[in-house]
RNA sequence: GGGGGAAUUCCCGAGUGGCCAAAGGGGGCAGACUGUAAAUCUGUUGGCACCGCCUUCGGUGGUUCGAAUCCACCUUCCCCCA
């Protein structure tokens, strides 16, 4: 690919370019450029959310730049006590490692880790004295820092803001700093802090890096951003069968946003299949999505499960459960088949005609099975479970 | 430093001595309708082999036959004044 074609498709998918002409400039010198992408030092379950940028690091990694992932371990370490978010226990200095390791197992999926590099900011972060952080906080003002949307919101609703918080614009600015990066990406979520970078390496005296936002996927729920906390997510390793029927999902007013920034499938061919049926669109979607991740094969038993349970009838393959033979309620089995989280819980799915035993609804939680043959069951519209007497 | 408020079930938010497993809304789950979509309507939403019992209302103790509700102390948060 040309610097050109790069920077088309960059356009074409970034929310903001700081600035474009910059980014022109940097792609056509001919540099291996040094391109940036912060990661949360967490919890390393990756989604199709997560695609978004890594997709674009891709792109650089293809043309032969320098690509860095930092991971964000010094803020980890110290812990984020903000806002309503329960208690976060600081990260431990292994604990750390490990998730990145997992991160980095997981990016494997997306672009070559050989070439890739990891960096930890506790590494520079962790050595600067008082008198560096004093000096970094003159760098900017609390109107500045107070211009970010949620800092502004928090406030507004008499929520606190920790005075630490309101430096980690300035930890993740300095990254920049001192990694020298030329590029950075992120969500859009994080413009605030990208572009405190840009305005920190100015004051070091380094050519301000370019900074590219892309749009932050919303999830299945089609309200909030996607994330394994919501349940609203497509995890890239999960099995191909759900992966198949939660692209079926996807809510139609997201799908075109879904193929885009998460498939390689052309717009034109995709508009053009939404225009003329959402939900073979919906198929394509899911044919590509699990192809991607998993391959052509598992696409196609994707669809062939996910076919079968839309014709009212049970996948090949069910999860099985075995209990010791003997006589047992319905609510019983269907608690422990895992299929409802409590016995309660059973009972009301039961009650409320949510369960399937064989090919009935039954609506009588005590009614007693006993085991001559396995017993398969059936929650709401797509749970299984066989539940084997021993 | 002084004064005043607040903490309720997944979330928001009622409840200010027994009628409280706790109103209402959101979200979730299930049913009808559908395209295993959306919208809409209905039911449901602590646990327990469950017509009864057990554990929940920031924490710890206390008052009372009885506490989410009253008292004391503690923790956290917010507001006002300085």
């Amino acid at each position: 690919m040309t610097p050109q074609e790069i920077y088309d498709i960059l356009r074409r998918d970034a929310v903001e370019i700081y600035n474009e002409d910059e980014l022109l400039r940097l792609l056509q010198s001919g540099r291996p450029l040094t391109v940036k992408l912060g990661c949360d030092p967490s919890r390393p379950d990756l989604h199709i959310g997560h695609s978004v940028p890594l997709r674009k690091m891709r792109l650089f990694q293809d043309a032969g730049h320098r690509i860095v992932f930092l991971i964000g371990d010094f803020t980890g370490m110290i812990g984020d006590p903000s806002g309503r978010n329960k208690t976060r226990v600081p990260l431990t200095f292994e604990q750390v490692r490990e998730n990145a390791r997992s991160y980095f197992e997981q990016v494997g999926k997306f672009l070559d880790t050989e070439k890739a590099s990891v960096v930890y900011n506790s590494d520079w972060l962790g050595k600067l004295n008082f008198a560096d952080v004093l000096s970094l906080c003159g760098k900017t003002t609390l109107a500045r820092v107070m211009e970010r949307d949620d800092f502004q919101k928090r406030y507004a609703e008499n929520r606190p803001i920790g005075l630490h918080e309101l430096l980690y614009p300035m930890m993740q600015g300095y990254d920049s700093v001192a990694l020298k990066a030329d590029i950075e990406i992120g969500g859009t979520d994080q413009t605030f802090n990208l572009l405190m970078g840009r305005n920190l390496q100015k004051d070091y005296g380094q050519p301000p890096q370019v900074v590219l936002t892309f749009p932050l996927l919303p999830g299945l729920d089609g309200v909030e951003k996607m994330s394994k906390s919501l349940d609203n997510y497509i995890g890239v390793d999960e099995p191909p069968e759900v992966m198949f029927e939660k692209c079926m999902r996807v809510p139609d007013a997201l799908l075109e946003s879904y193929f885009q920034l998460t498939t390689d499938v052309p717009p034109e061919t995709y508009k053009a299949l939404m225009k003329n049926d959402v939900r073979a669109a919906h198929f394509a979607y899911a044919r590509s999505l699990v192809t991607m991740y998993h391959g052509a094969a598992d696409a196609e038993r994707g669809e062939a499960r996910y076919n079968a349970v839309a014709a009212g009838g049970a996948p090949d393959a069910v999860a099985e459960v075995t209990i010791p033979a003997g006589e047992y309620p319905l609510w019983k089995l269907v608690a422990d088949a895992g299929l409802a989280a409590s016995g309660s819980e059973a009972r009301r799915l039961v009650k409320e005609g949510g369960i399937m035993a064989g090919s009935e609804r039954k609506t009588d939680p005590n009614e007693l099975f006993s085991g001559d043959a396995p017993l398969l069951l059936k929650r709401g519209k797509g749970k299984f479970a066989r539940v084997v007497f021993q």
